[in-house]
DNA sequence: CTGAAAGCGCTAACAT
DNA sequence: ATGTTAGCGCTTTCAG
């Protein structure tokens, strides 16, 4: 802003000593008497003194802040994520500065370029879907710059990253379904290329295996994360009538649009067709039935993501990269949560 | 971070030339020949340099960031103001400084002090809850620093807001419960020392009063913003066995809290009792059955929370203060949503 | 067209 | 205990 800003020669000039001084006096140096102190502190907080940042973090060589950029806000996972990242740094006198890339390659490189110039101690980064081109971030790494990537991870070798155990996540609920008697059992997949929906899919595939239920390939979906996906994927298989008995859905929102689709042609979750999804959110209790679903620990995520990234800026000669699995929870509420002897065949 | 960074300076050497015709080249200055240009362009992209934009900042004494204060973010209202906040943050090249009150007033207060510090260019706030001490934005006031107060609104004169038309939305909400048959309203109002609260309550109590519905106080419980207020609420009067025929909530997890209640004791949605919120959310379509609601477009209040305080960066000198309302709609799914002739009595 | 000088606001190092 | 000097990296005069 272009208001007049009270500086440190500001009140040095008033108070008739050095802008040394008064630097050092606010901020409590030993060298400064108790007295100058007091008065010093008196006065500049009578002028409305507030330090410029900027100028600080020009001169200290670094900005106390981590640069976060994730494909989108809106959205219970980020959105949770991103909440306790924004708690933990405020805990540790961070700043955050958050960036969305919107799903776009382009823009996230654009971001990164960004974060870097306004010399940010680190970066957290989701990458987007549709990332392909990974060597914006290996320059990163050859640069040395402090950097950690959640959940949707490069495939680079050497990097700091937390992950969720989508696999093991996939195969906990596939698991559960099949203990529960289910037999014949879908999965919406999302996109394959993304790390997340080619982890879920092996969770799946490997748990039928273990479990020896067979795989019909008609039940396995690719196509998106969101819930038309769902409901599209749904509709394919009903017009085709050859539904399998219980879909496993690779995110929550896959989910909805199955349940928006089973209503609208009158079929009843969880009699007619069950359903079980990866990834919590909040209102998943409130739905008809409540939606049973694989819990991504968002807390953790961001808890472990934070440490990280801190263990990092404090050792910036640290070359060895750490990857962090976080462990899931299967959730039963509504859904794929009773024996299913009614399917006996 | 303390990794070296290659500055204007150190491609001037390498080029024998100065660091301002570097920096003037990099900037398209027109003083400088394209082929120098060209030359230092390439050049320093070779280098991999980056910016200072603290340095730039602090020498253009501006920071082309704006200073974002909301009391959460894992929430779909204020996640999605945030994100298109950032859209178009990004489309005009400024970049926002996200912080979170938590809903506390200290933690609001200590992020005006920060932003302030980092000399952003302007502020977008919305207030927590429980901040009942104005005097900080006062003083934003009187020092001239551009601010806009995005839907909780402190109860300042001449302040830049921008705020969803709640009482006009209830009032929808409420006609239209009436105008289909209703006369038992009941209202789950949340705080009322908080503004969304008072103009809620009051478009309710209007729409009651215009219609000569008979307003009933004990259908009219205050109590909080939540899911589990909505399901308290719920149980009070159904314990009471005085439940109306159908209620209006404050927001929409209250709403949800209701579904709940009303599954956990059998009733059914809308034919036992029926719902209509203020506030949308994505997952009310899926919703069993779909719930009904008052629409804040967060699409425009993001845009003109944006638009005013580019005019005030603009224009530092202007003072006289704009109050925007933004316009609701209401959205009929699958509650309140048919005449309700089986109520006439 | 190019560059030298000065300053943005602050701090670390080195006197006094 | 206080002040002087110099520099962080960049940009804006203004002179050549």
């Amino acid at each position: 802003m272009k208001l007049k800003q009270i500086t440190l020669n500001d009140i040095a000039k008033k108070l008739n000593v050095s802008t040394v001084t008064v630097s050092k006096a606010l901020r409590n140096h030993p060298d400064i008497s108790f007295e100058t102190k007091k008065l010093i502190k008196k006065i500049s907080e009578e002028m409305g003194y507030s330090p410029n940042i900027l100028a600080r973090n020009l001169s200290a060589r670094k900005s106390n802040a981590i640069g976060v950029i994730v494909p989108k806000i809106a959205h219970y996972f980020f959105g949770a994520i991103i909440e306790k990242i924004y708690n933990i740094a405020f805990e540790n006198n961070y700043e955050i500065i958050l960036t969305v890339s919107q799903e776009k390659a382009e823009i996230e490189k654009k971001h990164i370029q960004t974060l870097l110039s306004m010399r940010v101690d680190g970066l957290i980064i989701s990458i987007t879907q549709q990332t392909n081109d990974y060597s914006v971030f290996e320059s990163l790494l050859t640069k040395g710059v402090p950097v950690v990537f959640i959940d949707r991870i490069p495939p680079l070798p050497n990097i700091n990253s937390v992950e969720v155990d989508d696999r093991g996540g996939a195969y906990k609920a596939v698991e559960h379904a099949i203990k529960i008697g289910y037999k014949k059992i879908g999965h919406f997949a999302g996109y394959l290329n993304v790390n997340i929906g080619k982890e879920r899919i092996a969770g799946f595939k490997q748990a039928m295996n273990d479990y020896g239920v067979e795989i019909n390939p008609d039940w396995i979906i690719e196509g998106g994360f969101g819930d038309q996906y769902g409901y599209e994927a749904f509709m394919k298989l009903y017009n085709e009538k050859n539904l399998p008995d219980i879909i496993f859905t690779v995110t929550y929102p896959v989910a909805l649009g199955v349940y928006k689709a089973a209503r609208e042609v009158g079929m009843k979750i969880p009699d007619d067709i069950d359903v079980i999804c990866f990834g919590y959110a909040d209102v998943q209790e409130f739905l008809h039935p409540p939606l049973s679903c694989v819990d991504q620990p968002t807390d953790k995520i961001a808890e472990k993501a934070m440490e990280l990234i801190f263990e990092r800026i404090n050792n910036p000669e640290e070359t060895t990269a750490k990857h962090v699995l976080i462990d899931t929870n299967l959730i039963l509420r509504g859904t794929c949560n009773r024996t299913v002897s009614h399917l006996a065949k």
